[in-house]
DNA sequence: GCGAATTA
DNA sequence: TAATTCGC
């Protein structure tokens, strides 16, 4: 039989610190819980024990304080972040049906001590698993140590029986006592006779095999005569450090190995635990998934009554319920070739095979706007139900994803079976349950999808009270309702739009750029004397700096640093350096964009992007497949791209954007008497900004003068550090920090805002936009001077930043709605963060333009005028005034 | 500062 | 995963 015992403090500290910080969504710190748990399941999976168990030590002051007050004295404290964990992982194992044992006065190595003597006693094997070499000293014939320890995540281990410790160290394991009272440790404060270090503790050891040998022989030829006057000098120190060092192996206990055979784990009360610690990996792992009696948040909630829609008449009935329901719950399945429709206590399944035309006519009920509707990701609902022939669905009253993302909207993930974990505290099936392909085709299992897709239409009916509840506390249910949902329409409406591309004009900018990229690696393989691959920084720094003895400037994690900075310094340097910065341009516009774009081209000769709603964290919308919010424009070569993105036939292009809107609303926010003067008389606030932070009057501005106050401006707006404001102009962090100081005593009103944002930050744990979209910061309350300092400039920035991504998201909004209403053809197509894009009829452009300044410029009524310049053009490069 | 994409 | 570069 054998029985494995963890040193649980120790463990936990390897977890801690080997794993970076992880945190639920409501803050609470988890790495080292994660870490353990990991660890656990490793070690349960290779050995196998028969029992477990686990030691810890208690805070209380050990039979070793007593005899030497320094004792462990020189300890850090344990962090915060890790203490807070110690419960949790106390619960955890305790969920788990893991003993754990603790004794006031003594530490969990002597527990481990204690349990290995008895193990060895009762015939049993003991594997001891610790992170410290301290239980080394109980390895026996019965007793082996398994030394783990964590690295970037990844556990490794080291076995030591008798034999692989001998052969390490030289003697046998007790002697690793005499090792300690020799050399001493640190670590606890041990303190060993002075002057005796490793080398020569190691040495004594393996020569006398103990310390009272040693004493005893103390007059030996064998021995140094500094080494023995030392050790003479020594001795009552090194009799107290053997002390110290020895395990005590006599804790008095009640214990036998049978007490710690495995059992099974809790599931009910594990299940919980994992889910407030959102471990939702380990819950699959332990098989806490399945809808059993310990998944269910609500043990009295009845399980909503589950039927397929069969007939006709059944159908009916449904139809005849959900226009007189207040509300319903809706989940699709992908293709549409069923849906779960969940009402207050039951769930129908409604099938394309199952109903023929009927389901057709049944579908464009359920998503007219005679029925309201709650589900998740409704954008993407939106863009799929085009191809089933509804182009207008209609109704939605409330997404989860999107009230998830408003009420944290810090997470990475909104998936129903997340939030309903979160929310509901109740484990649903993952998307692929029911999403993957085949599920209603012959060979599918459409009673399995079909009862993943009920736990999501169930689930989304009742997240709506939960989400909707928070919301209103949260004072978000107004930008829920007039902006996000709404703005589901549009931007599904735009990426079905699509942006016309000119694929020819496309490829031959790309091949310019392949024939020069070619000529330039040539010419630089010639330079540095050979090829290598320039796409890798590893191999060009090795070139640059190794090779042709360049100066190093920086250094990144993994070698020299190669970024368009760096090698900018070194232009003058060597003559390979420009030409490498040209390949870099030249290839990232090639790959990215040229051959990037044309890959993604749509049959309609259009590009889809798709904007996701859900990512950022001050509200901006982002873009992927492809990315259109970041098309060139800072360089002529680089601008050439947008030249390329044109109208349909008999279109023109309409782009409006607002001028400096971050900064008007910093001078709104802030009231700075100074700012906004300067945006209500419509001067140029970067040379106002110039004219203020180096003194001079604004016609005394140089152009430096009005770059460097632009990089302030922009690092203000972009909650930047000084490190980064040097970096981005090139000065000194000195200089950087007193071009900061400056600004801010000029614009007193901004460092008075700067000062409030922080302190209500702090005392709410949040921060909020003008429209009230809320973002969490925990930072502020972080003992780390650089993370607290991260979230005093997010304090002060997403005010702003989210401020504008509130306005032009209602901007959009109406403007979408404008055009419908006002019976216009042009449509929306785009939009980049303060720009939006309009495809109009050539006969529309003017009428369009004022549209877009009007809405754009009146969403709101500030101290200092929102504004917007519109332009049109043949394509977006002409377009973008 | 953030987010996306490409490349090794 | 890390480094780089594009946009706002």
């Amino acid at each position: 039989m054998k029985l494995m015992i963890l040193d649980g403090n120790s463990i936990v500290n390897r977890a801690f610190y080997g794993i970076r910080l992880l945190s639920t969504r409501e803050g609470v710190c988890t790495n080292a819980v994660y870490g353990f748990i990991a660890i656990l399941g490793k070690l349960l999976e290779e050995e196998k024990p028969d029992a477990v168990c686990c030691a810890f030590d208690l805070k209380a002051p050990t039979f070793r304080h007593a005899e030497y007050e320094d004792y462990k004295a020189g300890r850090r404290p344990m962090p915060d972040e890790l203490a807070s964990q110690i419960p949790l992982l106390k619960e955890t194992l305790d969920a788990m049906n893991i003993p754990r044992y603790e004794q006031e006065g003594f530490e969990a190595d002597d527990i481990i001590g204690t349990v290995s003597r008895i193990c060895e006693a009762e015939g049993w094997e003991c594997v001891i698993a610790t992170g410290d070499k301290d239980s080394l000293q109980l390895i026996s014939p019965r007793v082996r140590v398994k030394l783990v320890s964590t690295r970037m995540g990844q556990t490794e281990e080291r076995n030591y029986d008798e034999a692989a410790f001998t052969e390490q160290y030289g003697f046998p394991p007790a002697g690793m006592v005499d090792l300690k009272a020799l050399m001493g440790d640190p670590s606890d404060h041990i303190p060993g006779v002075p002057g005796v270090g490793e080398k020569t503790a190691m040495d004594l050891v393996r020569r006398f095999g103990s310390v009272s040998r040693l004493y005893e022989e103390l007059e030996s030829p064998g021995i140094k005569d500094s080494v023995r006057k030392k050790l003479s000098e020594g001795r009552d120190k090194a009799e107290m450090s053997y002390r110290l060092a020895t395990i005590d192996r006599q804790v008095p206990m009640e214990f036998a190995p049978a007490d710690a055979l495995r059992r099974e784990a809790d599931k009910k009360k594990l299940g919980e635990l994992f889910r407030r610690l959102e471990f939702f990996k380990f819950m699959d792992k332990f098989g806490l998934n399945e809808t059993g009696e310990g998944a269910k948040g609500d043990p009295d909630r009845p399980a909503p009554e589950t039927a397929w829609i069969a007939d006709g008449k059944a159908l009916e009935e449904l139809t005849g319920r959900l226009e007189a329901a207040p509300f319903i719950s809706v989940v699709c399945h992908p293709g549409l070739e069923a849906v779960a429709i969940a009402e207050e206590n039951r769930v129908s399944l409604v099938a394309a095979d199952d109903l023929g035309d009927e389901y057709d006519r049944f579908l464009g009920v359920l998503f007219s706007n005679r029925v309201k509707k709650v589900s998740h990701e409704v954008k993407e609902l939106m863009g799929t139900l085009p191809e089933a022939g509804i182009p207008a669905a209609d109704g939605f009253l409330f997404d989860t994803a999107l009230a998830g993302y408003l009420i944290s909207a810090t997470s990475n993930s909104y998936t129903l079976d997340k939030l309903a974990a979160a929310y509901l505290s109740e484990s649903i099936p993952t998307r692929d349950a029911f999403a993957a392909q085949g599920a209603f085709s012959a060979l599918g299992d459409r009673e399995a999808a079909g009862r993943a897709m009920a736990a999501w239409a169930s689930a989304a009916g009742r997240l709506y009270g939960v989400l909707s509840g928070k919301l209103k506390e949260m004072g978000m249910t107004e930008l829920f309702s007039t902006v996000e949902m709404p703005l589901c329409r549009v931007l599904a409406d735009m990426e079905r739009a699509g942006f016309r591309v000119d694929p020819k004009r496309l490829r031959e900018f790309g091949e310019m750029l392949s024939s020069r990229i070619g000529e330039l690696e040539e010419e630089i393989y010639r330079i540095a004397g050979g090829p290598f691959n320039l796409n890798s920084p590893k191999q060009l720094g090795e070139v640059l700096f190794e090779r042709l003895g360049l100066p190093a400037m920086k250094k990144t994690k993994t070698g020299y640093s190669t970024n368009a900075d760096v090698l900018d310094k070194l232009r003058e340097s060597h003559p390979v350096i420009p030409m490498i910065l040209e390949y870099r341009q030249f290839s990232k516009l090639k790959s990215t964009y040229a051959d990037g774009l044309l890959k993604v081209i749509g049959p309609d000769g259009r590009i889809h992007t798709c904007f996701q709603m859900t990512v950022t964290a001050t509200g901006r919308l982002s873009s992927t497949e492809p990315n259109l919010q970041n098309i060139p424009v800072r360089t002529d070569l680089g601008s050439e791209i947008r030249k390329m993105f044109i109208p349909a036939e008999g279109q023109v292009l309409v782009d409006a954007d607002y001028s400096q809107i971050e900064l008007r609303l910093l001078a709104h926010i802030s009231k700075d008497p100074v700012m906004c003067q300067a945006f209500l008389t419509g001067e140029d606030i970067h040379r106002v900004t110039a004219s203020q932070v180096f003194g001079v009057s604004q016609d005394e501005v140089t152009h430096l003068m009005r770059t460097r106050a632009k990089a302030v401006n922009f690092g203000i707006v972009y909650g930047i550090s000084d490190y980064s404001l040097s970096q981005d102009i090139g000065v000194t962090v000195a200089e950087a920090r007193h071009y900061i100081r400056t600004y801010l005593e000029k614009y007193s009103g901004v460092r008075a805002y700067m000062k409030e944002i922080v302190e209500r930050a702090k005392h709410d744990g949040y921060v909020v936009t003008l429209m009230n979209r809320r973002r969490a910061l925990p930072e502020l309350n972080s003992k780390d001077h650089n993370i607290r300092s991260f979230g005093e400039r997010v304090a002060l920035n997403m005010p702003i930043q989210g401020t504008a991504a509130d306005i032009i998201k209602l901007a959009m909004v109406r403007v979408h709605d404008r055009l419908n209403r006002e019976g216009l053809r042009a449509r929306l197509i785009l939009q980049v963060h303060d720009e939006l894009i309009v495809e109009a009829p050539r006969d529309e452009v003017e009428r369009v333009k004022t549209l877009l300044v009007e809405e754009m410029e009146g969403v709101m009524s500030l101290s200092v005028p929102l504004e917007a310049d519109a332009g049109s053009g043949e394509n977006w490069y002409e377009a973008k005034a």
